[in-house]
RNA sequence: GGGAUCUUAGCUCAGCUGGGAGAGCAUCUGCCUUACAAGCAGAGGGUCACAGGUUCGAGCCCUGUAGGUCCCACCA
């Protein structure tokens, strides 16, 4: 079969992943006889699309659930998909916008059944998507933050966490979105900085005609709720005005000056109007001064009825009006420019308004701690560490979390209202048939929802069927490792950790492996509004999915932000097809010819040298996957096949190759070895580049079934070749020193050469008549002769010689000399400080009493190798 | 205000517990050599931000300085 000259991966995509789909390979199943390994996919929004940080997160996980696979884990990716409460309300409200319907006047059992339709339509989109990168997900057991068992394991928590006392609910100051009309959690606002001013404002002291105590607000508007004006109770300047009233303006109403700590002497005019209704902080002074709360807002932000003849007026509006109406009433001292901190919401970036509204709460200190001491007990590990610091960080200063929202979708709060005397009632399964207190049988449920983030908090668990005692949850939970970005530390890890410990006793994940956000080639985030945005679909379908898997694993650490163009995708389709192009090679060869296990003694010193290199990189790449190096351990299985496989093996045996009817069994050999070595290394690639490595290995192999359940090639001691190795290091430097000279002299490539190696010593001489294959091709020897020497004269010498321009070249201009002694007087004074220093620690009480042994012994056998090298290293020199 | 993190080739970045300064792209030179021009062989290019310190030895550890990025935080 003739193969295409570059790799297309186009059709070989689709066709393989419906393979691996229809073959059950990404399914797992309870295996008492293997270890499980577990990793649950954060649950993509169902108004998502598939975006870079999802290609990133994904691949990560694939990565890792391959590779597991291939060792023999039973490993279960666990995918699933988000309700996204708020996102989704808000596209299907717009969606219903747009077709001119509003969402209040249908009410709310319609507007739900817009949303699962939504859900149905949208939700399947994202799953596709990520299947076109070669997820190995276990799509049959594809789950659903609102389907019956999830919403089984938050209602159960949520009355488990009532009956503890963990979940109250207390009309407190809570952040407000005016567009989105619901409460939102801290976590929701983003503080961006405005420009706006500073009104000062006299406010006029009550019974002293022309005083005036000058305030100082950024939202004047916000002065109809004002019922203190507080100054610090160690400011001299105000010290015979605590106590008095001042005549709020604009109202009939007079308020107290108050002292209170939390206003600093040194900011604005050192006195601060009062707003509890509307102010984190004001709130708090409220609550310690036993202050009246005056809501002056509705819900949409407009002042309320409270307001007089500002009622009715947006926010905006009415700040506008009132400034005006001050000075007209001269009240208005000044204007100074003034750029502060709004908070938005980070959805629809609507100014944020704090109010009071009764909330449920989730009391955060002890579920708190308990997430906290699990980091410093190493039962939860971060990759790279410095994340264990921002999660630390973050606990612990915890506030309550604001659980309810004012939305449709979502899920709805196990709480029933006595429709009679507004008693609840917090129970599983339903309203309860009678009223405790007042015997009635009417309740109505809660009408709020919860926090889109508390069903995503049980995902590792509710997944697995909790609170349910199932066999997949004593099978496979805790999970191994958690892959995320670093941007949702707050919103989700630390809420899965606390629930999962409160929950189940034990932390839902040991280890999370974060990464960072993909940006565009500027390193700015890409977005919709930038219009940066570089879509994966849009890469996969240019250049593969695996070459868009394998940039995004290099060239970057681990928990860094990355920057993707294209010219980066470009040299890993280069890689595919270098990989193509190989294997296209061997395939060539291989075809009527009958390949059969070669005897060890068949194997040359070039293929022996390659199985010693694969092998290595097999115990180097197990090692790196082990610790998360995903971008190292790819990087060198990239440099093997390029570097060493293609440009040194492959060139080595082409003449074997060449002249494979004439010697079978060299050329078997070889066959054989390109063969086998490739395969591994195509193992070794698989979870970076699963669909290329398939497509190869079941050509090479055609009795394997798949790539994806081939044996992960393990590390061989015996397979470690040092001679073959060392053989192969001197034939490249003087292949080198060849092709410098046919460069220098202007030889063509065309005219073949005839190296000859002349030495006195007859071992030498047996080395290179044995390794003679290493040099023909390359380097345009054609040809290799070995022939004695002159004691004396040629002790060693290789001549080159090209026809009409016959050359002699001796050795030690090919090699040079000179650079050799460099490098070894730099080795011999590296070791004088390496025995140095390791003769001293060898002589330290200290540290040999203290010490681990293993580490001292591990120190005396290095201190041996240093005094054998250094001993190599002299006699070396002295040779020279 | 608190915390994290970064500064290495023209660009984008690797560099793990201290011991040879690296990759890709870009540039230059020579090659369509029977796997691959999406390729091959080579070349140039760096005071590892700056200043000290520890060490036989520092891109890496410590201290400080300068600049950048991000997160958290109640400064009206």
């Amino acid at each position: 079969m003739q193969l295409a000259k570059t790799y297309d991966p186009k059709e070989i995509e689709d066709r393989l992943y419906q393979k691996w789909e229809d073959n059950g390979y990404f399914h797992a199943q309870v295996n008492r006889d293997k270890k499980p390994f577990t990793i649950v996919m954060p649950p993509p929004n169902i108004t998502g699309k598939l975006h870079m940080g999802h290609a990133l997160d994904n691949t990560m996980q694939d990565i890792l659930i391959r590779y597991k696979r291939m060792q023999g884990y039973e490993a279960l990716w666990q995918p699933g998909t988000d309700h996204a409460a708020i996102a989704t309300e808000v596209k299907v409200t717009n969606m219903l916008k747009d077709k001119g319907i509003d969402k209040r006047e249908i009410g709310r059992e319609e507007f739900l059944k817009h949303c699962w339709k939504w859900r149905d339509e949208y939700g399947r989109t994202i799953i596709n998507q990520l299947k076109k990168l070669g997820s190995s997900a276990d799509w049959e057991r594809e789950r659903f933050t609102m389907d019956e068992g999830c919403s089984d394991a938050v209602e159960e928590v949520f009355v488990r966490l009532y009956e503890k006392g963990y979940i109250y609910k207390g009309s407190r100051i809570i952040n407000w979105c005016p567009v989105c009309q619901t409460s939102l959690s801290d976590a929701e606002v983003e503080h961006e900085d405005q420009d706006g001013f500073f009104w000062h404002i006299n406010y006029p002291i009550v019974g002293e005609e022309g005083r005036f105590v000058e305030i100082a607000t950024t939202r004047p508007e916000t002065l109809l709720g004002d019922t203190a004006v507080a100054v610090n109770p160690e400011d001299e300047r105000y010290q015979d005005i605590i106590g008095k009233e001042l005549a709020l303006p604009l109202t009939d109403r007079t308020i107290p000056v108050i002292a209170d700590s939390y206003v600093d002497k040194e900011f604005g005019t050192g006195c601060v109007k009062i707003t509890p209704a509307h102010d984190p902080n004001d709130f708090e002074v409220g609550k310690r001064h036993d202050l009246e709360e005056i809501n002056i807002l509705n819900d949409d932000a407009t002042m309320n009825s409270k307001c007089g003849k500002y009622a009715g007026m947006d926010r905006y509006e009415a700040r506008k009006a009132m400034v005006k109406d001050l000075e007209d009433l001269g009240l208005l001292v000044k204007v100074v420019p003034h750029s502060h901190a709004v908070g938005t919401h980070d959805r629809c970036h609507t100014t944020v308004e704090p109010m009071i509204k009764p909330q449920w709460f989730v009391r955060m200190k002890e579920m708190g701690k308990a997430a906290l001491d699990a980091l410093h007990n190493k039962d939860l590990t971060f990759v790279p560490e410095n994340y264990g610091k921002t999660y630390e960080h973050w606990l612990s200063d915890i506030k309550d979390w604001c659980i309810s929202r004012q939305l449709w979708w979502g899920h709805r709060m196990p709480v029933y209202y006595c429709d009679e005397c507004g008693e609840f009632v917090v129970q599983r399964g339903g309203a309860p048939d009678v009223c405790p207190k007042c015997g009635c049988t009417h309740f109505t449920q809660e009408s709020d929802t919860l926090d889109t983030w508390f069903s995503s908090a049980l995902w590792p668990f509710s997944t697995l069927g909790w609170p349910n005692k199932t066999e997949e949850m004593d099978y496979f939970y805790p999970t191994d490792v958690l892959v995320t970005g670093y941007d949702i530390i707050f919103f989700w890890v630390i809420r899965m950790m606390f629930s999962g410990i409160e929950q189940t006793g034990k932390s839902p994940f040991h280890h999370v492996l974060i990464h960072g956000l993909v940006r565009d080639d500027k390193g700015r985030k890409m977005s919709k509004s930038l219009g940066n945005g570089i879509d994966p679909l849009e890469v996969i379908d240019q250049y593969g999915a695996d070459a868009l898997r394998l940039t995004l694993m290099t060239g970057n650490a681990p928990g860094n932000d990355m920057r993707f163009y294209m010219e980066r995708v470009e040299n890993s389709r280069n890689f595919a097809n270098k990989i193509w192009n190989a294997s296209r090679f061997i395939q060539m060869n291989l075809e009527g010819f009958e390949l059969t296990k070669p005897a060890d003694e068949d194997l040359k010193t070039e293929d022996r040298w390659i199985i010693s290199l694969v092998n290595t990189l097999a115990k180097d790449v197990t090692e790196n996957m082990d610790k998360y190096e995903l971008g190292i351990a790819v990087s060198k299985v990239y440099d093997f096949i390029w570097e060493e496989f293609c440009d040194w093996y492959i060139e080595i045996v082409k003449p074997r190759m060449y002249n494979r009817e004439e010697d079978k069994v060299s050329a078997n050999a070889a066959l054989y070895t390109l063969k086998t070595v490739l395969s591994d290394a195509l193992k070794l690639l698989h979870p970076f580049m699963p669909f290329i490595t398939e497509e190869i290995f079941c050509s090479l192999n055609p009795d394997a079934p798949s790539i994806m359940i081939a044996q992960w090639p393990e590390f061989a001691e015996e397979k470690k070749d040092l001679q073959a190795e060392n053989i192969l290091s001197r034939a490249k430097d003087l292949v080198r020193g060849m092709r410098t000279v046919r460069k220098d002299m202007n030889v063509p490539p065309s005219k073949k050469a005839t190296l000859i190696i002349t030495s006195s010593d007859e071992k030498v001489r047996k080395l290179f008549a044995e390794n003679t294959g290493i040099y023909a091709g390359l380097a345009g020897a054609g040809e290799v002769k070995v022939q004695e020497g002159t004691e004396g004269v040629d002790e060693t010498a290789v001549s080159f010689i090209i026809p009409d321009t016959t050359v002699y070249i001796p050795l030690n201009e090919l090699v040079d000399l000179a650079k050799e002694k460099e490098r070894l007087l730099k080795e011999q004074k590296r070791l004088e400080g390496e025995l140095k220093r390791s003769r001293a620690m060898l002589s330290n009480e200290k540290f040999l009493s203290k010490a681990p042994e293993a580490k001292v012994a591990e120190e005396k056998e290095k201190l041996a190798q240093y005094e054998q090298m250094m001993a190599d290293v002299s006699a070396r020199l002295e040779q020279m």
